[in-house]
RNA sequence: GGCGAUGUGGCCGAGUGGUUAGGCAACGGUCUGCAAAACCGUCCACAGCAGUUCGAUUCUGCUCGUCGCCUCCA
């Protein structure tokens, strides 16, 4: 399995520390407000990473942290009257809500920043120290970036240019160096009733927003861990400064391999509350709720997102909404198509080269087109030795459920269509007798009383089939 | 200003120095009482301009467009 490594540049053979097992350090979302599909974008990424490598046989320890104390926190939960606590409250059992109806599956440990100050802590004052971190006049401690010579490596920045850099603001700065990040913050008037009292020597204050990653990776799954992800943006400086708390504190390398997910954005503009193409799952959830005019099933989201490279920029579009659910469609009626079908043809050599290109194109970096378009020339196939005669479907149905291990469609469940009311039942029977008489015009006048109620009735040689429309 | 990414057919999006990506849409056909679904066929793309080459969408240079990071941000 390979991987494009952010720190390195290049696409690198993935090797675990512990043969089997994989350490994954996923950033989660700054609850002060809904998460927006950009965010998904990259959770949905790292979800099928995760689903990925556990199909391939690793046993996957994912963190995923919540920020639950920072600057915008601060300002929203001050300016609502609310302790910072109350007002971050809903904010995560919507992100947990959301992650559900995504079908992104749980990560092991979800640990919040204001639950490991502790940690945060001591690697302040091993970091003060030995030297690296100085206390400036306000009484706030930053990192010294001049003490870590590799700082900008991650990035690929040269920090000499970077201060010098022209939308660095310089003046007002209460630290050696421009670029020079916060561990901890004195507390001022701003922060109201957000501080830390008990740690004498540091001050009333509160971590700064990096150092938290770092002693949450840490407390959990060491110095040293096998993968780290998020967003492009990360990169610089959050996922750096990482590197130079956690290097400089622990004197091992933080983190092997780096994976970020590229940004999504809405029809070829970036997505932002000042432009109003600021888009929440919600949004797209309630009919009322985007342009659109529609609610769309989080599995069409979810597929959405995942159906481009997480290296790529996704393109978001309500027309493409539309397109991917035509196409999950189809597999959903390759599936019903299967589950009824128990004849002797034998798909197995179909499957074995499907698994196995599926598997090559996947283990490349994730290569999830590659992967989707090897999966619906199986659809292809599949619908063509059906013409000809019957298949083992049940064999198919079964091998799309091993392969939603890792999609996590959930597209079985379209396939169950549930019991009809009686009075559909009914009809449904009534234009059966009607077409044995040949009384079309009644038999179809059924049809489109149907279709009204949501109803597709589908004539075939197997019988009359019937599934609900999309909305 | 510095650094970087990208520009593929109606739309979304892979990939390759000379051979079909895939999905959606459109059109024609087969099937069907008619549909739907499915299958077959058509639509032969690669920003522009030069250069390298027997040959470039794929390499090089330039131009134009879009986007990102450098500041909170998935």
């Amino acid at each position: 399995m390979q991987f494009f490594n952010t720190l390195t540049r290049q696409t690198e053979e993935f090797v675990p520390q512990e043969k089997g097992k994989v350490k994954l350090y996923t950033c989660g979302p700054t609850v002060h407000d809904f998460a927006h599909i950009g965010n998904f974008r990259t959770y949905v990424f790292e979800d099928l990473l995760r689903r990925y490598l556990k199909y391939r046989g690793y046993q996957v320890t994912q963190v995923m942290n919540l920020t639950d104390v920072e600057d915008k926190i601060i300002k929203k939960s001050l300016a609502s009257g609310q302790n910072f606590r109350d007002f971050t409250r809903p904010y995560i059992e919507a992100f947990f809500e959301d992650l559900k109806r995504l079908n992104i599956e749980p990560a092991e440990h979800y640990p919040r920043a204001t639950e490991h100050v502790d940690g945060m802590v001591e690697m302040i004052r091993d970091l003060l120290q030995k030297g690296i971190a100085y206390r400036s006049e306000d009484g706030s401690i930053y990192y010294n970036i001049r003490k870590f010579p590799s700082y900008g490596e991650l990035a690929h920045i040269c920090v000499a240019e970077l201060v010098s850099g022209a939308r660095v603001a310089q003046d007002e700065y209460d630290k050696d160096s421009a670029c020079d990040f916060a561990l901890w913050k004195a507390w001022d008037e701003a922060d109201g009733h957000v501080f830390w009292d008990q740690y004498e020597d540091l001050g009333k204050g509160r971590p700064g927003w990096h150092i938290e990653c770092s002693a949450m990776s840490r407390a959990i799954l060491g110095d040293s861990f096998d993968i780290h992800c998020g967003g492009v943006d990360n990169i610089f400086p959050h996922h750096q400064n990482e590197i130079a708390q956690s290097e400089a504190y622990s004197g091992k390398k933080f983190v092997n391999y780096w994976l970020h997910s590229e940004h999504l954005q809405v029809e070829s503009h970036k997505m932002s509350k000042s432009l109003g193409n600021f888009i929440t799952l919600r949004d797209l959830l309630s009919a009322g709720g985007n342009p659109s005019g529609r609610a769309y099933d989080p599995m069409v989201i979810r597929f959405s997102l995942l159906s481009v490279p997480y290296g790529s920029r996704l393109n978001f579009k309500y027309e493409g909404l539309q397109q991917d659910e035509k196409a999950l469609e189809r597999i959903v009626a390759l599936l019903r198509r299967c589950a009824d079908q128990c004849g002797d043809g034998s798909v197995d050599d179909l499957i074995a080269q499907t698994r196995a290109d599926f598997i090559k194109h996947m283990d490349s970096n994730l290569l999830i087109t590659e992967a989707l378009a090897v999966l619906f020339n199986f659809v292809t196939e599949i619908n063509k030795r059906m013409d000809a005669g019957p298949i083992d479907g049940r064999k198919v149905v079964e091998f799309w459920n091993e392969i939603d291990q890792v999609l996590g469609l959930n597209l079985q469940d379209k396939i169950q269509t549930g019991p009809l009311d009686a009075d559909i039942e009914k009809l449904i029977e009534e234009r059966q007798s009607a077409r044995k008489a040949r009384n079309f015009a009644r038999s179809d006048e059924i049809r489109s009383q149907l279709l009204e109620q949501g109803i597709v009735l589908e004539d075939t040689p197997q019988g009359v089939r019937w599934k609900r429309s999309s909305p």
